[in-house]
DNA sequence: GAGTGGTCTAGACCACTGT
DNA sequence: CAGTGGTCTAGACCACTCC
């Protein structure tokens, strides 16, 4: 019953966590705020800088403070969240059948990242890879199948922070007839990957988003400049056309500090 | 352009980590298997225990493996994975308009976590507070309005693992016509809470989910018995009636390890 | 009981931030 | 330059697991 396996005290690193922790969800420590430093914790505490040091590191993977060399640790200060809609999806295939003056509006950054290009800066990248065992049996095709891969990132236009990273794979026997599709020259392409598939007789049907979350590696955290204790949300679009088979899928990872997605289920109304 | 700051060979931690995280990654660790214990990691190193010991804590932290007192820790692993899909909120709806017995298949359970219910054991607890800045913004009413809030736990039935954490708010004046929907005792309510809703007149017409992850706090580490490094998928269910106004709105945290968020978008077909 | 990881101490050197 | 946190060492005690 009683969830502590025996009746010794709390580790003092957690006692230091807690105090502060509950400072700052009291209000006492705002975000921007300076922590006490290892010493002044050393002393109010009477345990090693060690100790005072496993306590801050707790924090740091709660995400609840940044730390760094030389300067006290600040409880974090929450970014702007991004919201990335559904409604992009619905959006984007209206305009799809636009003329091109107008499709201009919406390119595969919005297709993947839900939100104005201008917000956002992007860089693509093509290639043609052999599907592997996930990508094949997501699209439904053989591993040795070739498929077109399109790798984006995109980062905030003013900070320079990333806001995402996909990867998009189709089988390349669908879009083959249109070689102007296999060229990363074409990006952005003015109304997005739904055009895209438009222009080899695709129609796409409907979109499943599948989202989870994971704690990044230590190679992304360096390569995306991430905060300590900050988890990715990990989303795999498929995108099903008019016969009900996959015909594209997106796997995108976005910082869970600046990202939100949100979802509207329509719901079909009472007689 | 050199992303690393001086010309300084990486901490010894990290190279202890990433080299067993490539093992993972290459496959020479699976799943289950237990890595080298910090006696042989010093030896292999030439450091000290403290520092296998901070890489194995970054392995951890990133989710990797799993560690506890006197065993050696083990390559992480990934729990199935519960997928909860949009597709229930228009199930929910249509099963709302059917006679008693037919709703019995559905309840409170599914509509918060979209799941068969024969699947996991849950508890919920009712009480009326105030609604306070946060959730009377959402419900666009005054902060001081009285809101029914009911609290969920959801567990798996075999295994007592947590599955999800949900609190539902409701504005008290929309449904306290109706008395029996203030009594915890009616759960599981047969057709859940579109049925309910719909008793006191009311048709919901969408469903908002918004997305996004954090870190567990301490305590949600210790009450949920979480592994170390694994996010929490935050969802916020905003439930929109037919003339437009958000009528409930529920809070719900899963572990990212064993969950995955599906949600499908039917889009108009081209003429 | 032997071996393991978790916690803690005391002390060292280094990199970075401020003034 | 002084002060700070980041990394590392050597050694101690304890709780837990497995044999």
């Amino acid at each position: 019953m009683d969830p502590r396996p025996t009746v010794v005290s709390a580790p003092m690193q957690l006692q230091v966590a807690d105090d502060i922790r509950m400072k700052i969800q009291r209000g006492d420590l705002k975000p921007g705020d300076s922590l006490p430093t290892l010493g002044e914790l050393m002393e109010q505490w009477s345990c090693s800088m060690n100790t005072a040091r496993g306590g801050i590191a707790l924090l740091k993977a709660q995400g609840l403070i940044t730390a760094g060399r030389g300067r006290a640790p600040i409880v974090r200060i929450p970014p702007p969240r991004v919201i990335r809609s559904s409604e992009r999806h619905q959006l984007e295939k209206d305009q799809a059948r636009l003329p091109e003056p107008d499709r201009g509006a919406v390119g595969e950054a919005e297709t993947n990242h839900y939100m104005p290009l201008h917000d956002q800066e992007f860089s693509s990248e093509y290639d043609q890879v052999e599907a592997g065992d996930e990508i094949s049996a997501a699209l439904q095709i053989a591993p040795t199948d070739a498929v077109l891969r399109r790798s984006y990132d995109a980062r905030h236009r003013r900070t320079g922070q990333y806001l995402s990273t996909s990867v998009s794979y189709i089988p390349l026997g669908l879009i083959s007839s249109n070689p102007s599709l296999l060229d990363a020259r074409n990006e952005p392409w003015p109304g997005g990957t739904i055009h895209q598939l438009s222009t080899v007789g695709i129609e796409i049907a409907s979109v499943i988003d599948e989202v989870t979350a994971r704690m990044p590696t230590t190679v992304e955290t360096q390569m995306w400049n991430l905060p300590d204790g900050v988890p990715l949300i990990f989303c795999r679009r498929i995108s099903i056309n008019t016969h009900g088979h996959p015909v594209e899928i997106s796997d995108a990872l976005y910082p869970a500090d600046r990202t939100e997605l949100r979802f509207v289920t329509p719901l079909q109304p009472w007689t």
